[in-house]
DNA sequence: CTTGAAGCTCTAGTCACTAGAGGTTGTAGA
DNA sequence: TCTACAACCTCTAGTGACTAGAGCTTCAAG
């Protein structure tokens, strides 16, 4: 059995977090001490372990709720995973594309003024304050 | 002058968030009806474009409100734009690196299973359950 | 048996909005 | 001038995924 603590260097996540999940539903503990301190279980650690992991890759806790889910039903289709992990991919993407575009106007507004003149004819401001500057969309 | 709706309809900044704005010292109005209503002026709407295109481009409130700060001061050097913009620059590219992994890691678990088997072999669920599955670090 | 690290609950704060309740004002048409 | 009603007002609370802090209790080593 391990304390609260022990789970939460054991998985890197810290310890208001593995509260947090409980009170989401994510991960109860196996029992309670009499002094009502949290023990868990080698499942419990594993668990988190999952969860920690699958925060990592940018799944929502929803997502996870419903993954976990399916985890302790070995015998239904695990085709929801597949759907789970494709939203996540494509949620991805998206992001990328959108970064992309960012970076690209960021760089050109970043390097088109080198800090040296008045604020009055900067061309970081000139840029923000007119979209006709950019290069894309945004 | 302008009503809050036309402010709104003029930049695609919707009703609440101008407001929203007034409320963290954005953007205040020019004054107000004898009915309590906000006016606008050409300077609030072209202040509320700045403001819509910088949150397009990520940054912070709080960056934009320096920004805003030292347009409002022609003359004061504009070290402090490039400093921010570099900032939101770094900032984005790290986001980027961090997506193209997870991207990575993504596309191999997602397309790892087909969906057609049962949970307990499902290869989604083994790669959330172990990171010892993934090409690299995130 | 004492001490102090670690645990407990509860509330509130973060960021940038968004939603809703319940009431008031502005304006266009009759 | 009156009447509808869209648009406005303020205030509170909710979103997601935590994080911080106050004030208290328990566990375990020495
Ligand atoms: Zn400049
Ligand atoms: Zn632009
Ligand atoms: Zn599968
Ligand atoms: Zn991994």
């Amino acid at each position: 059995m391990f304390s609260i603590g022990q789970l939460s260097k054991q998985t890197g996540v810290k310890v208001p977090t593995i509260r947090y999940y409980e009170q989401v539903g994510l991960l109860v503990s196996a029992g309670r001490t009499e002094g009502n301190q949290r023990r868990y279980d080698k499942d419990g650690l594993e668990r988190l372990g999952f969860i920690r992991h699958a925060r990592d890759l940018g799944f929502s806790i929803e997502a996870i709720t419903a993954l976990i889910d399916l985890q302790q039903h070995p015998d239904r289709s695990c085709q929801q995973a597949t759907e789970i992990a494709q939203h996540q991919l494509t949620d991805v993407r998206e992001k990328l594309l959108r970064l992309k575009a960012l970076e690209t106007e960021l760089v050109r507004i970043a390097d088109g003024c080198d800090g040296e003149g008045n604020s009055d004819n900067c061309y970081v401001l000139a840029s923000l304050a007119d979209h006709q500057h950019c290069r894309g969309e945004h």
